[in-house]
DNA sequence: ATAGGGTTAG
C-alpha cells in the first residue's frame, strides 16, 4: 500500500489521500460537498481544504473565499482564521500557506492576533525572513506588535538559545510602540525562567528591577524559576526579599515553594511547610493568605503519591473537603495520575466513577491518564473502551491520546495497527481530529526499525518525508538510520528524494548529510 | 499570553 516512489511532496499528498479514503474521508477537490454536507464545523472544512490543496496561494485564495469571505466587508472573521491556524499547528508550513493565500486577497488585513499565530509559526520553523516579512507587513497595515507579540518572540529567541536576542528585544519594544512597563518585564523574566535560564533572570532583575517597581507576580517567577530547577533554597530567599521589600506573599508564591519542595525531592519539607500554612491560617490573624487552596492540595496529593505515599495522598484528599476547599477535576486528576502509578489502574477506575458520581466533568487529560494506565497494565480493550467512552462524552482525543495508543500498539508489535491509528488521526474520524506531532512520527519510524521488513523502511521513509513537509527537523540520529534502512533495501529513489526535499527545506539539514 | 496545580519515558 506505500509503493510509491514519486516525488517526495506528491508522493505524501497520494499516500495521505490513500489514507484518508480507506477512512471514508473526501479528499481534493471533494472536499467542499463534504464540508456542505453533514459536517458544517467552519473550521474543520478550511482546514482539510488547506490540507489537500496543491500549494499555490493564489488558487487557495480563492478556493477559500466561498468559505471564509462572508462578511459585509469581505474579511473572514478573524477567530475562524485564529481557529484554523490553531487546527494547523502541527503543519506549520500549511498553516502559513493558509495565511499568505489570505494575504492574496487585496482586503484581507489580519487581526494582531492572526499576525501574532503566523509569526509564532514562521519562528518556529525559524524562517527569519517570513519573521521579517511579517513584522514589515503589519507595521504597513498598521497593526501593532502587541505585549504577546514581544512574548512570543522572545520565547522563541530563548527556545533557539539566544536569551540575550530575549533581552534585546525587550529593551527595543518602545520603540516599535508598544510600552516597555512591569508588566513586559515579567514577561522577559518569565520566558528566562522558563527557558532554565534564572541566574539570567536574577541578573537582569537586579539589574533593572528599579525601573519598573517590581511586584508579587515577579517575585513569585523568580521563585518558581529557582523550584524548577529544583533549587528551592534559592526560591525561599527570594521569598524572604519579597517580605523585606515589603511585598505580602500570596497563596500562589506559597504553593510555588510546596511545589518546589516536592520538585526537588524534599517530601519532609513540602509536608512541613504544608502543615505551617495550615496552622498560620488557622491561629495567624485574619486575612492570612496562606491557608492551602485547591492548588495547594492538589500539589499535596501530587507529590506524595510520586512520593509512593498513596495513603496520605489519599488522606490529604480525603480532608481537603472538610476544610472547605473542594477538589477540582486537576486534583482528581492528579490523584489518578498516582493511583495509576504507584497502585492499580482498577483502582484509577474506581476513582474515575467517583468523580462522575459527584458531578465532576472528566477532561481530555483525565481520559489519558486512565487511557495510559490501561495500556500500560496490558489492557488494550479497556483503553480502547475508555477512548470510545471519551468521544461520547464529547471530549476530543487529543494528539496525545492518539501517541498513547500508537506507542502502546508498536510496543505490542501492533505496527498496522498504529498506522491505522496514525490515519485515523489525520482524518478525524467524527469531530475536530487532530494531526500527528513530532512524538507520533518519531514513535512510528522507531518501530520500523523493529520489524525492519523490507517495506517497512519505504514506509518509515515516507513518514519521514511526511514530517519533513510539515516542519519537523528529525534528528540526524532518525535521518541517517532511515536513509540507510532505504539504501540498503534497494530505495535509492526514494532516499535521494529526501535529500533534496530537505535541502530544498532551507538547509536546516544535519551537515553530513548536506554534502551530497 | 503577567505568577501557582493533571498528560512523557527513557
Amino acid at each position: 500500500m506505500l509503493s510509491v516512489s514519486a516525488r517526495p511532496p506528491r508522493a505524501f499528498r497520494i499516500l495521505f489521500q490513500r489514507w484518508c479514503s480507506s477512512v471514508g474521508l473526501y479528499s481534493g477537490s471533494d472536499c467542499r460537498q463534504q464540508g456542505e454536507g453533514g459536517d458544517a464545523d467552519p473550521c474543520s472544512v478550511v482546514a482539510r481544504l488547506v490540507l489537500f490543496h496543491p500549494g499555490d496561494p493564489r488558487d487557495l485564495c480563492e478556493a477559500l473565499s466561498p468559505h471564509l469571505f462572508f462578511t459585509a466587508d469581505h474579511h473572514p472573521y478573524a477567530d475562524l482564521v485564529d481557529r484554523v491556524l490553531k487546527r494547523l499547528w502541527n503543519d506549520a508550513p500549511r498553516a502559513l500557506l493558509f495565511f499568505h493565500a489570505l494575504l492574496c486577497h487585496p482586503s484581507y488585513r489580519p487581526a494582531a492576533s492572526s499576525f501574532d499565530y503566523a509569526l509564532d509559526l514562521a519562528a518556529r520553523l525559524r524562517d527569519h525572513h517570513a519573521v521579517s516579512r511579517f513584522l514589515s507587513l503589519r507595521e504597513k497595515l498598521h497593526v501593532m506588535p502587541t505585549h504577546r507579540t514581544f512574548a512570543i518572540l522572545m520565547e522563541r529567541h530563548a527556545a533557539a538559545g539566544k536569551p540575550d536576542r530575549a533581552v534585546r528585544l525587550f529593551l527595543s519594544m518602545h520603540r516599535h510602540g508598544c510600552p516597555q512597563d512591569l508588566a513586559a518585564f515579567n514577561t522577559l523574566l518569565d520566558v528566562l525562567c522558563k527557558s532554565r535560564r534564572v541566574d539570567k533572570a536574577s541578573r537582569l532583575f537586579r539589574a533593572l528591577g528599579g525601573r519598573f517597581r517590581p511586584d508579587v507576580v515577579t517575585y513569585n517567577i523568580l521563585a518558581d524559576g529557582w523550584c524548577k530547577i529544583k533549587r528551592a533554597p534559592r526560591a525561599l530567599e527570594i521569598l524572604n526579599e519579597m517580605v523585606t521589600s515589603g511585598l505580602e506573599p500570596t497563596i500562589a508564591t506559597y504553593n510555588i515553594l510546596l511545589n518546589g519542595f516536592f520538585l526537588g525531592g524534599q517530601v519532609k519539607q513540602a509536608w512541613e511547610f504544608f502543615l505551617q500554612m495550615k496552622r498560620r491560617s488557622k491561629y495567624g490573624e485574619e486575612g492570612c493568605g496562606c491557608r492551602p487552596d485547591v492548588v495547594s492540595y492538589t500539589i499535596m496529593v501530587h507529590g506524595l503519591g510520586l512520593a509512593g505515599q498513596i495513603t496520605k495522598a489519599r488522606k490529604v484528599f480525603g480532608e481537603m473537603t472538610g476544610q472547605g476547599c473542594l477538589p477540582s477535576v486537576a486534583t482528581y486528576n492528579a490523584l489518578i495520575q498516582v493511583i495509576c502509578k504507584k497502585d492499580t489502574v482498577g483502582n484509577a477506575l474506581s476513582v474515575l466513577e467517583e468523580m462522575v458520581g459527584r458531578g465532576y466533568t472528566p477532561n481530555c487529560i483525565t481520559y489519558n491518564l486512565v487511557i495510559r494506565g490501561l495500556c500500560h497494565a496490558g489492557a488494550v480493550d479497556g483503553a480502547a473502551g475508555l477512548l470510545e467512552r471519551m468521544r461520547r462524552e464529547g471530549c476530543d482525543p487529543s494528539v496525545q491520546t492518539y501517541n498513547i495508543l500508537i506507542r502502546h500498539r508498536c510496543e505490542a508489535g501492533e505496527i498496522d495497527e498504529g498506522l491505522r491509528l496514525l490515519r485515523g488521526m489525520a482524518a478525524g474520524e467524527e469531530g475536530g481530529g487532530c494531526l500527528p506531532n513530532v512524538d507520533t512520527y518519531n514513535v512510528l519510524i522507531r518501530a520500523m526499525f523493529v520489524r525492519k521488513r523490507a517495506e517497512d523502511m519505504l514506509t518509515a521513509g515516507h513518514l519521514l518525508v511526511e514530517m519533513v513537509e510539515r516542519g519537523y527537523v528529525p534528528r540526524r540520529f532518525t535521518f541517517n538510520r532511515v536513509l540507510n534502512g532505504l539504501l540498503l533495501t534497494g530505495h535509492q529513489a526514494l532516499a535521494r528524494e529526501i535529500l533534496r526535499a530537505q535541502s530544498d527545506r532551507g538547509g536546516r539539514l544535519p551537515r553530513e548529510i548536506r554534502l551530497r
